[in-house]
DNA sequence: ACCTGGCACTCGTGTGGCCCGAGTGCTAAT
DNA sequence: ATTAGCACTCGGGCCACACGAGTGCCAGGT
């Protein structure tokens, strides 16, 4: 009973049920797979996979199909595949058309979803650590101001500061000046102190601590974390997985977002370049019969921010994670470059 | 056979569909409703309401459903119906809470969805008539720069352009000082030829015209349409209406916003202060099965923007018609107020 | 002219019984 | 350790049947 060809065994079962989504049973593995035994022998395989947790039937007269455990196992066992050309041909020129950093990350998604046939999310570039660069100060009204906010990374933040008071020309300009001179060049951490010490100048206006409030809220205004995604559709498509209140469930998470985030950190704590969690390893009730697979993307080296898939556990993984991986490779040297 | 019990019999139809999801039949009609006539008589009016082809039955020995020529009528005979007082306190002090354009949207298409159960849509405000307030030139890298537009209406639209030459620190200042006198006060409109003519002018640098290209581009930014949706759950979870792979469709053609927009457009083009497409009404094949309700919203008067609602034909018409109408009051005093 | 009670008819759905076959586990033989 | 054979299980498909909701129509009443 070699330990290879069992792991051969749940391999095969693991195909041959994605492709159909019919449990399968011995001698259909006899028959189709490369392995020269007979159904007798992989039955034996199949009791004792069964006996570990990797596979299971759904009826005494049926088939086998992956737990969880035997999806897991699979993944754990599977060496890196390649992503075919004309995928690879896809990213390419999709994200090289792009203009700006909202359409990049648009247009990430939607790819995304489009190789995988599932849903994909990504996570808004997090710029944690970009200094400022310049602040704009603009009237809006006579005791209204917004408040603009470049970092030097290219993104712009802006917000509008009730004053409390009409302001006078000259005044509002000296403000604006003396602002951007203790802003420009901190990160958002520095800024907090700089700013509030200027606010607190003898002699300060009464406003000044409204105005950079706002300009440190805005200066990590990178940081609120929000994600995209797209191919809902696809959910819905596999349906035979899901019972449709599920997939309503599965919906609601999604635009929960909140939940979506938390998983996506606790995955990324894990620090591998690829994470994938199956099913109850979700720690997400609505989640429960969905896998996500999440890999970093950034700027060369710091993979700050998130992106992957997520769909039904009955799913192409090596498909998927070689998409997965791909379009985070190609993303980092987009916002590299940006 | 008086015309007026007619109407009462196919708006207690489409009542009860919409309440029981189930054909509605004679006896039932006669118990429950208020008409005080027998069943046999409901019969007649049956048979006469489904020559008109307003009511069908789904096998000969069922009750009736509203085709959508029915619901029509039925939504043509409605009076406007008032908004519950919870909802209206809801939507006050859900709008009231937020801080920016964005977050004003976002809420109203959350709020939206929560009061229908349907899929809520927003399409942001459009801002074509509004001044440029000012224009702000940031340097990135020695080759490249980001152009920020900010409009009277208090939004920012930015994007970046390859300068094609490394450029000097004082020329680059000297052509942000012109770019912003050639700008401000300008409509889009005006830019255009104002831009062309100072980017053409003799001596100008080279690069003069992609800026000027890049600040008209931003201008016109907020021309973009964009929708944004959320509820999409609330479609699964009326999936007794759907097969499942109709949601997919659905699903699909609302991120493909193309679609949408153009309904939309269709619908604002009637001029009426709310509009309903129903089911076929909106020539569209992926939601053959669906209804939208729309309604304009914007500054006083001016209503140039669009949200609603998209949710399966056999909806509560008169609720839906009532949250969206309300939405729409509430979001155009906000957007003014902004 | 309109409404109503009655009656025959239709047909979709739910139920129970049946068989079939896929798939298994076990055992004995190689 | 593998294989062939065999008895066994059980879910799904199929058929027949009865039930009942709902209809259409007609004749009689107001």
């Amino acid at each position: 009973m070699s330990e290879d060809r069992r792991r051969a065994v749940l391999r095969a079962i693991v195909e041959g049920y994605v492709a159909t989504s019919e449990p399968v049973g011995s001698k259909a593995l006899a028959d189709a797979s490369s392995l020269g035994v007979s159904s007798a022998t992989i039955r034996n395989d199949m009791a004792a996979l069964e006996e570990e947790g990797l596979i299971a039937q759904p009826h005494t007269s049926a088939g086998r199909i992956p737990t969880d455990a035997g999806y897991r196992s699979f993944v754990d066992n599977l060496a890196a595949t390649a992503l075919h050309d004309p995928h690879k041909r896809a990213i390419q020129t999709f994200l090289s058309d792009a203009v700006d950093l909202n359409d990049v990350v648009e247009r990430s998604v939607r790819l995304l979803s489009q190789l995988t046939r599932q849903v994909a999310v990504v996570q808004y570039p997090s710029l944690r650590e970009s200094a400022v660069r310049r602040v704009e100060l603009v009237r809006i009204g006579a005791d209204r101001a917004l408040v603009v906010v470049v970092s030097a990374d290219a993104r712009v933040e802006q917000s509008t500061v009730a004053l409390g008071e009409a302001v006078g020309d000259e005044e509002f300009e000296r403000v604006a000046r003396e602002l951007n001179e203790a802003s420009v060049g901190h990160t958002p951490a520095a800024l907090l102190t700089s700013l509030t010490s200027w606010a607190s100048r003898p002699g300060q206006v009464s406003w000044a601590t409204s105005i950079a409030d706002a300009v440190v809220a805005a200066a990590r205004g990178g940081t609120v974390e929000r994600v995209v995604f797209a191919g809902a559709a696809n959910l819905a498509r596999a349906g035979a997985d899901f019972e449709s209140d599920a997939i309503g469930s599965v919906l609601d998470a999604l635009e929960e977002q909140v939940v979506l985030l938390r998983l996506l950190h606790e995955m990324a704590a894990e620090g591998q370049d690829i994470a994938v969690r199956i099913g109850a390893e979700t720690r997400t009730d609505a989640l429960a019969r969905t896998s996500v697979i999440a890999a970093g993307y950034g700027p060369s080296g710091d993979a700050a921010s998130l992106l992957g898939t997520l769909g039904p556990t009955r799913m192409d993984y090596p498909g998927t994670m070689a998409a997965v991986r791909a379009v985070a490779r190609y993303l980092s040297r987009v916002v590299e470059n940006e």
